[in-house]
DNA sequence: TATGAATGAGCTTTCATTCAT
DNA sequence: CATGAATGAAAGCTCATTCAT
């Protein structure tokens, strides 16, 4: 990877960041062709083998990047003090929707790379494969389960709402719904589950 | 299509069709490689081409057949009585399950396939696309929601319960659980579902 | 290499042999492109790669399979019995004629080759590319050095034939003059070093 | 050729032909890259174009320049008066000697131009390739051959020691030795021909 | 019915060359 | 004069498709 990427401007590198994000997340990578990228970009064949070296080079650039992006957003997004755990999902809803609107497909592609078996590839990415997972751990760690309903299994509570929150933002992928508007259903359907698994004495808190 | 593929033993039309399902799911349409489908099937090049023509041609037999396949299982599988949501979703489940112990990637398949924008596919498949949403659909109208608790987005909760179920099956498809253990993951889920979300007169019906 | 190859027809394996040849040794490897190789063979693109997999595949095959015809043809053109230093470098100069006929263009190409910088390719053909000047030496060891004069360094004079042999060749492929003329104009650099360094008294023999 | 070249300090210029010499001497023409030379040099990617039009033209530059300072060097080295065959060669070998001090890839440059197969480039050398030749054929005409033996044809012998020569030198850039050995080894070789084919009243001068 | 050798358009990658600064 | 980001044509290689057997 040519470290002069960042001398670009800005504006250039999130239109190459956005094209290889883009082709990588619809095809995967073995799948993906350097031409949909150079052509989505706008830039010549050249360009991206002079920055990245090689269509792996780029697309381990694009996983590390998106990785980072992703923390940064998160440890900005959600409060250290907050401790409702569906204040905390709304929070880290928050975190993707500002990701989604700056990378639409950042999200999509972090979620790509899982299916993905090419071992070149998952070796030059595995530094930061886990990234992501660990300090969304470490965020439902500080939820408080004290104040959900007794009888119930919290972590099937929990996976229920990374189900639908994963299937919210790929059904936003197909429909090309805003960020904003992905923001809001999460929330509803947030407050629809909060409504149901939260103990009384702690609803309206 | 050759219709005398169906001429052939049971044990290999469904030898090529697992393959080609599998290799259609995990890659999508435009980057799967005829020659990982034939090696997957144990069969010839040529072969591939003998009964299906091209590519798009296998491409499109294999969602007719697993549309047609699935929408006989949900027919099967749901009963015309059952009133009650959550045992319509199980029902739905059991339907799917069998498929994914006859056919591993027929549901990845037709989820892949909504992420296709390949025209000359979409089209020659656009009379089948819409056959399992409807009968889906059919079942849910069955539903008596007046069983839910009052002030409850019903179709809020019934999306919900879909992306649970959607979430459920690509977790299996990257874990390789079973389809057994699927279902009993799918009804722990809607039981947990179920005790929030029904009014507590019909909870134990 | 795919040893399919030897399954072909003798005529089809030595007009993709000859054309490889041809390209390689006028071109050089870097410079030879396998379009006009497979256009000189009267084969497709692909056809070459199915049976060496890559450019670098022909070339390593073109090298061994030139070594093992250029030493068999020395093997049987060259006489066991023969002592004589001058007879036997005619003798080798004779198999080499052979060569010519059959492979135009091997005897070039093997020359070529000596000028190759490519690092990948020469570490590919290390095994072979002595096995020439091997058999090469071993009959210059069965030469009776007894009759050459006292106080020569018959190691010396050795290398001085390898030399003008190997420059003779080098300038006939520059001026492209036939295998008969080679052999003529050898001879006569060969007698004229058989008159000053053998002994008087074997001089006739 | 942009002249403005001879313009620059000669430090520059002489880096700039240093480095040429030395990636087009290992990489040969065709494998070397403009990136290297520009990277050796110390200069920027376009200034290499700027004074030398194209990559080809900064290879007929470098052929040019080290085809007159070698020819410099030998009318340097080379005494007017020497009449003795093997003592010219001798005198020859020594000018090539003096050439590795000043551009120590020089040699091997023009050596490796031999093997050069690019038409267009050996068209554009074509006034200067016999230029060295030249002056060496004028300097071994300067030989007194009445000192050989009668019956020898000295332009065979002429040409035997040429190969030598040249295939020595060839041999040098293989093995890497240096060029004190290179000289030594020379010496070696004139002086058992010197033996041989100097007549005996001669033999002690 | 079944095979796999053969094809050629299209893909990834390279690199000499240009041009705005 | 000097720079180096940007280009795109060309090369090596892949893979859907055909066809003789």
């Amino acid at each position: 990877m040519n470290e002069k990427f960042f001398d670009l401007k800005k504006e250039k590198q999130d239109r190459m960041i956005n094209a290889a994000l883009k082709v990588f997340a619809i095809n995967g990578y073995q799948k993906a062709s350097t031409d949909d990228i150079v052509k989505e970009a706008g830039i010549s064949k050249g360009l991206l083998f002079h920055y990245f070296g090689s269509k792996a080079g780029a697309y381990t650039f694009m996983y590390e990047y998106s990785s980072r992006f992703m923390t940064m957003e998160l440890e900005r997004a959600v409060s250290l003090r907050e401790k409702d755990l569906f204040r905390l999902l709304e929070q880290m809803e928050e975190a993707k929707s500002v990701l989604l609107s700056n990378y639409p497909y950042m999200q999509k592609f972090l979620l790509t790379h899982m299916g993905l078996n090419d071992k070149s590839i998952t070796e030059a990415v595995a530094p930061y494969v886990d990234k992501v997972p660990q300090i969304m751990g470490e965020i439902m760690e500080r939820a408080d389960y004290s104040r959900i309903k007794d009888g119930v299994d919290t972590d099937l509570l929990v996976r229920t709402m990374y189900y639908v929150t994963r299937g919210l933002m790929e059904m936003a992928l197909v429909t090309g719904m805003g960020s904003d508007v992905v923001l809001k259903e999460a929330v509803a359907y947030y407050e629809m589950m909060r409504s149901q698994f939260t103990k009384e004495d702690y609803l309206f808190c």
